[in-house]
RNA sequence: GGGCGCGUAGCUCAGUGGGAGAGCGCUCGCUUCACACGCGAGAGGUCGCUGGUUCGAGCCCAGCCGUGCCCACCA
């Protein structure tokens, strides 16, 4: 426990461990299964990979959730946060395939049984790193009862939902043209597929007419695949071809036949107008292929080499040397018309980085159109609302353009396809079938099958337990927009298909967080940053510079290659006041400004704690019209967070609290009560041990670290701030009258320090003057001290400066302390500046039709400004 | 090709029709008994460009320029 006395600096380093072990063991966090769904709030996260560590994007979304979570608990409501980790298929499996290597040996070599019991060991060894950085940085999930998406009890709802399906019929199997990613192996779907732009050679080739009159040219960019070509097609109307139509040509190097076919998919003004058509490696092909019943020859296999459909001197040849061996011999041949380089876009797997292979595979699919209607209905009723709304038009465009899943993959590593086979036969069922000879479906099921299920698997279905009845559906749903397609769609239909209710009621769609320099936070860019490295102090990557602007150089204190420890809270605080937007840059000031908060606070709550007994208790018993101001504020506050919380609009809710904290409790309120403070005014004790608690309630979701150890210092309170009940029906309601005096005389305080400042005149220096304006009956001891001027009100005597203050003005009177005679030019300054205005003013009330169209208000109080301008230049 | 954003102070960003703001950086002043990683006061913006609507536009409309992301089967 830090000595309050002697701690000038807030120390997170020191707080936030120790403030975690008490949230980790009071059970706050593990609520009871009771209550409905109406009265409870909860959210599931997107399970990080169990594999994963904490990156920046973790720790926004997760601090999100976390401020929601926290919110809504402390408004009394039964509060679970579900947590746990995706098994990740793919990047698991790559991840101990890479320790194997390491090892000298191999998944081959292990066999599958042995393989996944590593990689099981792996888990166990590895697998909750992520959720311990959770924890750090203050999640307040259910980790007592954390989940894994393979575990048995998740895994019987993995099976239960694909057997219902196939039985269905929504489930099927099919060759079909996929995805094929020599990298991983295996079958991804189209939304693992990435384009990218890549510079290619075109080749022209000419294929001879069968007639013996001439040749027909296609360009191509994969001169290999034309071994398993089995037509030519050109635009049913370009008349160049259109004699051609229904004649044959010889494929090269193969000399099969092949027929010249019409198809509108062919745009004439490329290339040479004329395509072949290779059914088997080429989804557009494909599709021309099944129009116009042609065969599927496939001279490419799932190991990315030639087969034995193609002539013999080029089967098992690899891609590449395939494309050299065709090429050279074309050339040979004369018939590579010419080449010239071309620029399209190729897919490439988003999971290996390998370029993929489109071809005709055996493979498990789900049909979605029947899933999508409901889903889509959903969002149009407003039933599944998106923050921001336009999001939901994203979501829309895609599900009404739905297309089959395919759902297997060929890894070892996740759910299993529930499917036997024994000759012709084939059974799908969540137990084994009874009997002889059954073969089981060697591929398990694409890792976002079983996320698609989380928000209900995690609580037990297809069980009715008490935790499905309590917290399912979920409220909110946070996550980054490059998941929507892959994560939140499927869950909406999965929950809509299998519970009847959608799965969650808001989708809050988080900024993604970009290095300064607008690319994305990535690890092999340099641009990564570890957000436990901001947190517990750590090395800063070379492009976060110390500091954006100026040109300081030097950085006081501390080594320009790490970064300060800031602290979770910092993080936090950060994070939200940088996450408006849909893309933004990653701030490192906004971190520090959270700290310069935290530091704030805790100074403020030093003043407080060290200057009021310990035997006073917290109550708002206002004694002055400050008083009735600083809770008339608060119950403000309060009000404005809880609107951004509920908006979703957690850049405002960042900086609302900071600017209350900072410039209202700590600028003026603390300001003003200091003289009482000191002499020991019971009263004002009581209301600053109310300000002070209500405060770190309201900062507390945003941040929990140093708001429950401020918590714990201030008299008479008990148990943890993280579940206190805040007591709205008991809370102070705003007070107009009193925000209006104290305001006046916040802005006269500003008046006369500016002034002061202005005209030079010495700092310590308490000035004579006479107060010239209503309504300060209660603040003119605060003006008085906070702009040092000595206030007779009796006194007599040609004012040397007259200064405006809201409702008249304040005459300064002449002193010894006063030398006017340096600071003319600056007021010269202001003079020049004020005749602007007023000219600007002038302008426009001389303007017929503003007097005529603006509303009176506004017209009327534009007259009051030049009257006001007006006379701060007379006093001059 | 379609869609969604963004362009406001040196930097990062608020600001959806009536006096251009915050944090950092910069200047000046202050060892004021919570905080010098502090306090007070300032300087600094033709609000991307061009038109339009309006008494009035950073804000609404159209076009353009720049920039980021998502979706899409042009060999």
């Amino acid at each position: 426990m830090p000595d309050l006395e002697s701690t000038t600096r807030y120390d997170p380093t020191e707080v936030e461990p120790r403030i975690v072990e008490k949230w980790l063991q009071s059970g706050l966090f593990h609520p009871d299964a009771e209550g409905t769904p109406e009265q409870t709030y909860s959210i599931a996260i997107p399970p990080p990979n169990v594999t994963g560590v904490l990156h920046m994007g973790h720790a926004l979304n997760n601090t999100i959730q976390d401020c929601l979570v926290r919110y809504h608990r402390m408004l009394g409501q039964r509060t679970k946060w579900i947590v746990g980790t995706d098994h990740a298929g793919i990047a698991t499996q790559a991840q101990v395939e890479r320790a194997l290597a390491a090892e000298g040996t191999s998944r081959q070599e292990l066999g599958r049984e042995r393989f996944v019991e590593r990689v099981w060991e792996w888990r166990a060894r590895y697998g909750g790193t992520i959720i311990e950085q959770l924890k750090r940085l203050g999640a307040s999930a259910d980790y007592d009862s954390e989940r894994f998406t393979l575990d048995d009890e998740y895994a019987q709802a993995v099976l239960k939902v694909f057997v219902s399906l196939y039985e269905k019929g929504y489930i099927y199997r099919d060759r079909y043209m996929v995805n094929w990613d020599p990298g991983t192996g295996s079958a991804i779907s189209d939304l693992e597929v990435e384009q990218r732009e890549v510079r290619d050679t075109l080749y022209y080739i000419d294929y001879p007419l069968a007639s013996g009159s001439g040749a027909i040219t296609v360009a191509t960019v994969r001169p290999e695949t034309m071994l398993a070509d089995s037509a030519i097609a050109v635009h049913p109307d370009d008349d160049r071809y259109r004699r051609l139509i229904g004649e044959k040509a010889i494929l090269p190097l193969v000399g099969r036949k092949l027929k010249i076919i019409a198809d509108e998919y062919v745009k004439p003004e490329f290339g040479t107008g004329a395509l072949k058509i290779t059914p088997a490696h080429d989804p557009n092909d494909f599709e021309i292929g099944r129009r116009h019943g042609l065969a599927q020859p496939s001279v490419i296999g799932e190991d990315g080499r030639i087969t034995d459909e193609a002539p013999e001197r080029f089967r098992a040849l690899t891609i590449a040397e395939a494309q050299r061996a065709v090429v050279a011999e074309l050339k040979e041949q004369g018939l590579l018309a010419r080449t010239e380089p071309h620029e399209h876009t190729v897919p490439f797997s988003h999971r290996s980085g390998q370029r993929i292979e489109p071809l005709i595979s055996l493979q498990w699919f789900m049909a979605m159109d029947e899933l999508a209607r409901p889903a889509i209905e959903a969002v149009t009723s407003g039933r599944v609302r998106f923050h921001p709304e336009n999001q939901a038009k994203v979501y829309l465009d895609w599900m009404e353009n739905i297309r089959p899943w395919c759902i297997s993959r060929q890894l070892w590593w996740g759910h299993q396809i529930p499917v036997w086979y024994r000759d012709l036969e084939t059974y799908v069922g969540m137990e084994p079938p009874r009997g002889e000879g059954w073969q089981r479906d060697p591929d398990v099921l694409d890792t976002w099958f079983s996320s698609a299920l989380w928000p209900f698997a995690t609580l037990g279905w297809p069980r009715d337990t008490p935790d499905l009845r309590a917290f399912y559906p979920t409220d909110a749903l946070v996550t980054a927009r490059d998941i929507i397609f892959l994560w939140v769609a499927r869950m909406i239909m999965m929950g809509l298909e299998f519970t009847g209710t959608e799965p969650f009621s808001d989708v809050h769609i988080t900024p993604i967080i970009q290095a300064p320099d607008g690319r994305r936070m990535s690890k092999s860019l340099g641009t990564g940053i570890d957000p436990l490295d901001l947190i517990e102090g750590g090395s800063r990557p070379p492009v976060y510079g110390k500091s954006s602007g100026g040109d300081s150089g030097e950085s006081p204190g501390g080594d320009p290659g790490e970064f300060p420890a800031y602290g979770a809270d910092a993080v936090r605080w950060g994070l939200l006041a940088m996450s408006s937007g849909q893309d933004v840059s990653f701030s490192e000031d906004k971190v520090a400004q959270g700290q310069q908060l935290t530091n704030k606070l805790w100074n403020a709550a030093r003043l407080i704690l060290l200057g009021v007994g310990r035997d006073v208790r917290a109550a708002a018993t206002p004694n002055a019209v400050e008083d009735r101001w600083i809770l008339s504020r608060l119950a403000r506050a309060r009000a404005e967070l809880a609107a951004r919380i509920d908006a979703f609009d957690f850049s405002h809710a960042a900086l609302g609290v900071y600017d209350f904290i900072y410039g209202e409790l700590c600028d003026w309120y603390l300001e003003l009560v200091k003289p009482r403070l000191r002499a020991g005014e019971p009263e004002l004790a009581a209301t600053l041990l109310y300000v002070l608690t209500e405060t770190v309630a309201l900062a507390h979701p945003l941040i929990p670290f140093e708001t429950e150890e401020i918590y714990s210092h201030i008299p008479g309170t008990e148990g943890l701030l993280a579940g206190r009940v805040n007591d709205l029906a008991a809370a102070v309601e705003a007070d107009a009258a009193a925000e209006a005096e104290v305001q006046r005389a916040i802005e006269a305080v500003q008046a006369l320090r500016s002034w002061r400042n202005m005209a030079e005149v010495r700092p310590g220096a308490t000035v004579a003057a006479r107060l010239d304006a209503p309504g300060y009956d209660a603040t003119l001891e605060h003006i008085a001290r906070l702009g040092r001027l000595s206030l007779n009100g009796t006194a007599e005597g040609e004012p040397v400066a007259t200064i405006p203050i809201p409702g008249g003005s304040v005459q300064i009177l002449p002193s010894a302390e006063l030398d006017l005679g340096g600071a003319q030019s600056r007021l010269e300054q202001r003079r020049n500046k004020l005749r602007d205005e007023i000219g600007r003013a002038e302008g426009k009330l001389a303007n017929s039709g503003f007097v005529a169209k603006a509303p009176a208000q506004v017209v009327q109080a534009e007259r009051d400004k030049l009257e006001r301008l007006r006379a701060e230049l007379a006093a001059l």
